[in-house]
RNA sequence: GGCGGCGUGGCCGAGUGGUUAGGCAGGGGCCUGCAAAGCCCCGUACUCCGGUUCGAAUCCGGACGCCGCCUCCA
C-alpha cells in the first residue's frame, strides 16, 4: 500500500485510488513567458519520481500536466517586445520541454494547453453566472468564494480569517477580496476570444479544473503542485469543481520550495535561477539526486554548493556502474519492479526501499540504503564474491532506475593515439619500467583522461 | 492579525524515546611499484531554558531566531 500525505486532510494517508491499479494524475505545470526556473525543475523532478515509482509498483499511471498559454504576463512580454503572444509562447515552449527532456522527466501522457479549452471554459463559466456563483463586473467575470461551504479547505483556513488577512488591492466592484477572476474582458490589443458575457480571455484558475476532468475524468486520484498553488490556485481549481457539483481530485500533493539563501525562489523576487543556465554546465542527473536526497515537501536550496556536492556523490555511483558495466536505465521507458529478478543479495534491500518509498516517497531514506548497498556491491567484489556483487549492484542500478536517476558506466570511445599509449604503459609496467609507466600515465591525463590501474591492465575514462 | 513550517556535526540532509542515517569535505589505515578507484576506522551533532521519563535531538511548556502562506508564483 502506497501512503501519500494529503494536503487537504493534512496528514499522510493510504492513497486510494478510483480504480485499483490505476493513478490518474494531474501536475499543475508551467506558464510559458520564460525560462524555467529552479523551481519548476523540483516540482517536475518531483512528480516524476512519484510517477516512476507508481510506474515501478505495477500501477498504471495517466500522467497529464499542463502548459499554460494564456496569461497576463505572456500578454506583457509579448507586448515589451513587440511580438505576437504566440511567437513567446511557441519560444518559451520549445525550452521548456528541451529542459525536460534533459532533465530525464518522463513525457506527460497528455499535455493540454488552454487555448485548446477556452470553449469548455466558456462553458463552465456561463454556468457560474447562470446559477449565481459567479458575477459580472466592469473588467470581468468573478467567481464568488463565499458560495462554496469548504473554502479554504486546502489553505487550512476558513474563509474569515483568510479574509481578514487578504494583501489583495481592494477592486470596490468585487464583493470579496477572496474572489478570483474566471474572465477578464479584453482590452485593445489583447488576445480574446469570444463568449456570451464579453470577449476576453480565461483567468488562470479555470483551465485546470477543464482540462483535468476532460483528460482524467471526475474524481481522478492525483492534483499536484509546488507548495505555492496551494493557495489561492488550487482553492480556487477545488471551489469551481464544487460549484459545478463536480468530484474532483481524490489527493491533494504539494512539494516544497527551492530557495536561495534561505529565502524561497519566485518569480515575484526574481531571484531565481534558471534551469536552462544550470543544466548547460552542470549533469543534469545532479540536480535529481539532490531532489532525491531531501524529502519532496521540505525545502531544498539549490546553489553551486551543493550541486557540485551532488555532483560528487555521483560520481560514487558512475563508478559502480563502471566497475560492473551497468545498463543505463531511466529513460522515456523503465523497468517495472515485477520484471527484475531480485536475487537473495538485493531482495532485502528491494524491500525495505519499498517500504520507504511507500511510505509518503521516503526518497532520502531510500538512497540512503541505496548508498549502503554500493558500499556493500563494492566490498563484496573486493572480497572475490563477483556474482554476488554484480548482482547486488544491478539492483542498484534497477532501483535508482525507477527513481529516474540512470548510472552512467561512461564512453569507452578512446582513440588511436591514446590507445596506443595505454598499450605501451602495460608493456612498461610488465617490464616493471616505472618511470616510463608514469611518464605514460602523465601523457594520458594530460590528454584529458583519467588512468586507473585495472584487473586487466591500465584503464582510462573520461573524469 | 490568522494559519503553517523550521532551527541537527565543516557543508548538504535524514531521523521522532534507548541502537551507525546517508552523501560530500577532512584525518588515519588497508590495497597499489606509486597513484586512482574501492574498503575499514575516526570526529561523537541536535538553538536556549525548564519539565515528563530509568533514559529525549526525538514528548510537554516557555524563550529566542529564521522561513512561508493569507497578491502573482512550481
Amino acid at each position: 500500500m502506497i501512503r501519500l500525505y494529503d494536503t487537504a486532510r493534512a496528514e499522510v494517508r493510504d492513497l486510494n485510488l478510483r480504480t485499483p491499479g490505476r493513478v490518474s494524475m494531474y501536475v499543475c505545470g508551467p506558464t510559458v513567458d520564460n525560462l524555467p526556473h529552479l523551481g519548476h525543475g523540483r516540482f517536475t523532478l518531483v512528480w516524476d519520481i512519484a510517477r516512476r515509482w507508481f510506474t515501478f509498483q505495477g500501477l498504471v499511471v495517466h500522467y497529464v500536466s499542463n502548459i499554460t498559454d494564456v496569461d497576463d504576463k505572456i500578454i506583457a512580454r509579448a507586448k515589451d517586445e513587440g511580438r505576437d503572444e504566440v511567437d513567446v509562447v511557441k519560444e518559451y515552449e520549445s525550452e521548456w520541454w528541451d529542459a525536460m527532456a534533459r532533465l530525464g522527466v518522463k513525457d506527460p501522457d497528455d499535455a493540454p494547453h488552454a487555448t485548446d479549452y477556452i470553449g469548455d471554459m466558456v462553458e463552465l463559466i456561463a454556468s457560474f453566472l447562470e446559477r449565481d456563483v459567479a458575477y459580472q463586473t466592469s473588467d470581468g467575470v468573478y467567481f464568488d468564494v463565499s458560495t462554496v461551504e469548504d473554502y479554504g479547505l486546502l489553505a487550512g483556513q476558513p474563509l474569515e480569517s483568510l479574509r481578514a488577512g487578504a494583501r489583495v488591492e481592494m477592486n470596490d466592484e468585487k464583493r470579496s477580496p477572496l474572489d478570483f477572476a474566471l474572465w477578464k474582458n479584453a482590452k485593445p490589443d489583447e488576445p480574446r476570444w469570444p463568449a456570451p458575457f464579453g470577449e476576453g480571455r480565461p483567468g488562470w484558475h479555470t483551465e485546470c479544473v477543464v482540462m483535468s476532468l476532460d483528460l482524467l475524468g471526475e474524481g481522478f486520484d492525483l492534483h499536484c503542485g509546488g507548495l505555492d498553488l496551494k493557495f489561492p490556485h488550487h482553492e480556487n481549481e477545488r471551489a469551481q469543481a464544487e460549484a459545478a457539483m463536480t468530484p474532483f481530485a481524490r489527493h491533494w500533493g504539494h512539494n516544497g520550495w527551492v530557495m536561495v539563501n534561505g529565502v524561497k525562489m519566485s518569480t515575484s523576487l526574481n531571484n531565481f535561477t534558471s534551469l536552462t543556465d544550470l543544466l548547460a554546465r552542470t549533469d543534469p542527473r545532479a540536480y535529481r539526486l539532490l531532489v532525491l536526497r531531501s524529502h519532496y515537501r521540505s525545502p531544498i536550496e539549490v546553489t553551486v554548493d551543493t550541486i557540485a556536492d551532488a555532483e560528487r556523490a555521483l560520481a560514487r555511483l558512475d563508478t559502480l556502474a563502471r566497475r560492473f558495466d551497468l545498463p543505463v536505465l531511466a529513460g522515456q521507458d523503465f523497468e517495472v519492479a515485477s520484471a527484475h529478478v531480485w536475487a537473495e543479495e538485493s531482495l532485502e534491500l528491494y524491500e525495505r526501499v519499498v517500504a520507504l518509498m511507500n511510505d509518503d516517497l521516503n526518497t532520502p531514506l531510500a538512497v540512503a540504503e541505496l548508498f549502503d548497498a554500493v558500499s556493500a556491491a563494492n566490498t563484496a567484489a573486493d572480497e572475490g564474491h563477483e556474482g554476488s556483487a554484480r548482482r547486488l549492484a544491478q539492483s542498484i542500478g534497477v532501483l535508482f532506475g525507477a527513481l529516474g536517476l540512470a548510472l552512467l558506466a561512461g564512453s569507452h570511445q578512446v582513440d588511436a593515439t591514446s590507445e596506443a599509449l595505454v598499450a605501451e604503459r602495460d608493456a612498461a609496467r610488465a617490464e616493471r619500467n616505472w618511470a616510463e609507466a608514469d611518464r605514460l600515465r602523465d601523457e594520458l591525463v594530460a590528454r584529458g583522461w583519467v588512468v586507473e590501474d585495472g584487473a586487466t591492465g591500465t584503464v582510462i575514462r573520461h573524469p
